[in-house]
DNA sequence: GTTAGCATGTAAGGAGTTACATGATTTT
DNA sequence: AAAATCATGTAACTCCTTACATGCTAAC
């Protein structure tokens, strides 16, 4: 999960690692806390390890927007990061094999539907489509205990069940018409991010 | 937040695991989804060890029912746990020392708000004013994402926000209808659940 | 007599958090 | 020169999941 989103911002641009925690905390914030240091210093390492990014300014022939970069890797303290070539086929690689996990989770559907503009259509439209699947049984759940045991549970426990079955009917009403939209073709403009720097 | 919820259900009656996970799947399954095996026993282990929980049928006086725990603690592989009278003070301890994760996760709030008819009404209060101000704070994150950076993202990261924001705004008004009750007492009768048993 | 569901458990590991420790830079 | 906030990191731990292993009991 905090893979996927760290290769997803550093693949718009180098960052280092306190800057990318705020923008992780507006991008993921619908659905999640702000992640803590603990958790992403060492992400960031293991990334490194594994090649899908580096220190540093991104390689010659990428100017890397000039003001970012080269005034601050020198400060001592600071590291920036890059998104290398391997990173960015590795993101796709995630985007790409969105199993259940997708859709079981807030943050495992959350994450990959906040890097949708990077996401084949083919992928969104599966992704959607799990993760309704998941809500409707869901509500199905919630269906059953308040027409099957209602009489048995106390009424915070209702009121906690109708709450619950409300927020489902909405998720899955909203999910409809994600999914009429990708089929229609109405959808926003995926990528074209700033054609100065990266792929 | 299990041992929370294990005790809670164990104060209604007592049980053997596997029929505990089933009520727990209803019990909390409007905000999380059925917790495993390889968690629920190892805590009914250290629950035990804690003295909070004890293997077998309730201490004489206690007829527990009838036909739950006489028949079946002979059978061999099921065992069945009761709640100990310093499980019930544990368990009222656990409901009233409701800090911060209580209010920031959607499982702390669930599982406090899940057994609310066991809480007494300052704490009930405390915590639904606690949750509504996180999720005030959630809502104007993301109203301010979507005033003041919304040209800078995509469209499908707008979505996300919009649909974050609703339902963060949603929240805060069911919550603000909860906390009127409350304080009109117009709330549930709470208790006495079956006065043949327990506390 | 075999499939399905009931019932209990262990070992390993994933994905984070909290608390701590340190130091540079900017603002007051 | 003190306080705030920027910036990076580590160690220990929490809380849960997955995958595995086992055996009983009911239904077909």
């Amino acid at each position: 999960m905090l893979e996927l989103a760290i290769l997803g911002l550093l693949h718009e641009s180098p960052m280092h690692g306190y800057e990318l925690r705020k923008q992780l905390t507006t991008k993921l914030g619908a659905f999640r806390a702000a992640i803590s240091y603990g958790s992403l210093y060492p992400t960031l390492r293991r990334l490194q390890t594994d090649g899908w990014i580096s220190e540093g300014a991104p390689p010659a022939g990428m100017p890397a927007s000039a003001d970012e970069v080269p005034l601050l890797t020198g400060k001592r303290g600071r590291v920036v990061y890059t998104i290398t070539a391997e990173g960015k086929e590795r993101f796709q690689e995630l985007l790409t094999a969105a199993g259940p996990e997708t859709y079981d989770s807030e943050a495992g559907f959350g994450v990959h539907f906040a890097f949708f503009a990077r996401t084949d259509p083919a992928t969104r439209l599966r992704i959607l489509e799990g993760r309704r699947r998941r809500v409707e049984e869901r509500r199905e759940g919630m269906r059953d205990v308040l027409s099957r045991a209602a009489e048995r549970l106390d009424a915070y426990t209702l009121e906690l069940q109708r709450h619950g079955l409300d927020a489902c009917e909405r998720e899955v009403r909203w999910l409809e018409e994600l999914i009429a939209n990708e089929r229609n073709g109405t959808t926003p403009q995926p990528p074209s991010a700033d054609p100065e720097r990266s792929s």
